[in-house]
DNA sequence: TTATTAAATGATAACATTTTTCATATAGAG
DNA sequence: CTCTATATGAAAAATGTTATCATTTAATAA
């Protein structure tokens, strides 16, 4: 299943000053919550989990938005459309969501080239990428 | 491409009554705001549209969801992560989506049976659906 | 280690989006 | 046409997001 290794924070630390970022305590504590919750969480969510560390809001979106760009966290929908940002350890991949208990599993298995190549035939479009989310029943909720 | 005709208005009528609703003049004149606009439109640019026709945003927000939730809207996302609601005239579809130009095409073709039983016997989940979204350049942009 | 400096922080305000409220209007049924 | 539950719009409230800016601090290099 093609699956990274965790990340250890020096590495994410690297990650960040390798973008020109600076790895701050603030934002080893949003990376945390993230790895400490696998099914994700929404950015209000963060932002309520952290309040107690006098950790403002803004450097929760800065800081969720940075993971994005770097690509330690992907985003799902929740049933309202809300998105829910959950860590990534693969490049590519696509992401299960039970609709019952919200658990998250990453899938880097993607064989969507024959598919692309269909409707780029049918399309004249120049298929760059895709997101791709699945929906579905977790092992336990099954 | 298993293309479904153009929805009439007295189709659309009597799927918002067989739901219980009720159609009335301003949810025709958004469904025919989304007709207009085949590449679709944010809930904002909506509520622009119809001001001055002294549509309230409420019932905006009321309207795009029914027409949701009845499948004759889908939504893509933004490059801002913004979501678009884009008429279907399919069931199940999936949408291409033009990164330069925002041009939206419909693709009913899909046949990821084999993806998902792959990902089914990986993860132990029972996958019940997805969303797949496309990016890419369309024909004139490419 | 220390000095330097550009980047990050957080409090707040500004702005934007979405939902709720509720008095009034009306679609659809009979 | 009448009736009634549903829908509407205006406004307010609630939520969510971004910008501002004085202050702090991470990273670099001496
Ligand atoms: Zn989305
Ligand atoms: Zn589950
Ligand atoms: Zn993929
Ligand atoms: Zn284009």
């Amino acid at each position: 299943m093609n699956t990274i290794e965790a990340l250890s924070m020096e590495e994410l630390r690297r990650q960040f000053n390798r973008t020109g970022l600076r790895f701050t305590p603030q934002r080893e504590a949003v990376w945390r919550i993230f790895e400490g919750n696998p099914d994700g969480l929404t950015i209000s969510q963060v932002t309520v989990i952290l309040a107690p560390q006098k950790i403002g809001q803004a450097t929760v979106y800065r800081t969720i938005r940075a993971l994005q760009d770097m690509g330690y966290l992907k985003w799902v929908h929740e049933q309202t459309g809300e998105h829910r940002f959950v860590v990534s350890r693969s490049g590519h991949s696509h992401m299960l969501v039970c609709r019952v208990c919200s658990k998250a599993v990453e899938c880097s298995d993607c064989d969507l080239s024959v598919l692309e190549k269909l409707i780029a035939r049918q399309t004249g479009f120049t298929v760059e990428g895709h997101h791709l989310e699945f929906f579905g029943l977790c092992p336990d909720c099954s």
